[in-house]
DNA sequence: AGCATTCCTCACAA
DNA sequence: ATTGTGAGGAATG
């Protein structure tokens, strides 16, 4: 990329709106590819040439795919915020080895090779999931950037928003959440928004509090129920001992793990996911919902490709 | 035995 | 592809 000029803070800015090269990440370390859409967040999209896009906090990244990793670009990032959402110093391999091995399981490992359970913000993850009961992935994508485009602040002053903050959903105009397609879940967003606004130690309590007992106050709020808690609790606040279990994981569950027994309650397979998964369940549960999604015909990354005219709309 | 309470499951709406 | 609610039934004391 060649260099036009100096920005504020004396960095080299490159053409098409400032993008500025922060390196590279090996394959070795990561698979961005499988991290990004294993459904565990819905903050980056991809785009027509392969890479993807999106934002964490109040920068916004590119990972442009190499044969042997992907090369990084950033508005107004630095490197080590990037590396340490993609949480490369947990010790992936030593997790693994924790996890019990069965046949599933092991099918899902190798097709999920390189998969990180990201470091995201707890309250971006309660929000999203939020949006998500009943909405297919593309949609919650696309509804979780509107959020940003209306409510959050724009990076550099381009097309990437952060997130809004639980203050300016909790004073929102209900008809314009409505407008996004929010329906029902406008209600139960705001609501939450405004429970973290009355209480700004919310989650800096749940950080010291065990797994179980943040899932019960996560659950205390409007709309959270045991899958939201579980997600917020393992994307947001990095607990890997929380197992959500969605429709997807019900079905992977009963058919794979109990193909004689159709008639076992909901309850006793959180219960058995719990026990036979252990303390790093979660990774357990993202390598097998993302396997599982793929063979049951999905393709989790095109689900998050960009139209042609949200893509123009970023500059690309 | 009858009764109150709790727990679970299912169906349904948003 | 989730939560909240209420009805109805089983288990508990």
């Amino acid at each position: 990329m060649s260099k036009i000029g100096l920005n504020p803070i004396g960095k080299t800015v490159a053409r098409g709106g400032g993008w500025e090269s922060l390196g590279r990440i090996s394959r070795a370390r990561i698979n961005c590819e499988h991290s990004l859409s294993c459904g565990q967040t819905f903050s980056w999209g991809k785009l027509r040439d392969g890479s993807w896009v999106g934002v964490i906090g109040s920068s916004a990244y590119r990972l442009i795919p190499e044969p042997d990793g992907c090369r990084i670009e950033s508005l107004q990032g630095n490197r080590q915020a990037l590396l340490d959402y993609l949480s490369l110093s947990r010790n992936w391999e030593q997790i693994l080895q924790e996890l019990p091995s069965d046949p599933a399981l092991a099918a899902a490992r190798s097709a999920g090779q390189g998969l990180r359970i990201l470091n995201q913000d707890p309250w971006e993850s309660l929000a999203s999931f939020l949006c998500s009961p009943v909405k297919p992935i593309p949609e919650i994508r696309r509804i979780t950037w509107k959020l940003r485009a209306i409510w959050g602040s724009s990076i550099a002053g381009g097309r990437f928003f952060t997130f809004p903050t639980p203050e300016a959903l909790a004073s929102a105009k209900q008809e314009r959440l409505l407008a996004i397609r929010l329906g029902f879940r406008a209600r139960f967003l705001q609501a939450t928004a405004r429970h973290l606004v009355d209480d700004p130690d919310f989650f800096p309590n749940l950080r010291t509090q065990s797994t179980r007992e943040a899932r019960t106050r996560l659950c205390e709020l409007p709309g959270v129920g045991e899958k939201i808690a579980d997600c917020v609790l393992l994307f947001g606040l990095g607990r890997l001992d929380s197992f959500p279990i969605d429709v997807w994981m019900e079905r992977l569950l009963r058919r794979l793990y109990f193909p004689e027994r159709a008639r076992i309650p909901t309850r006793e397979l959180a219960e058995f996911a719990l026990t036979h998964f252990g303390p790093y369940g979660g990774y357990a549960q993202q390598l097998l919902y993302f396997w599982y999604r793929q063979t049951a015909g999905r393709s989790p990354s095109r689900e998050l490709e960009l139209s042609p005219e949200e893509e123009a709309e970023l500059g690309f």
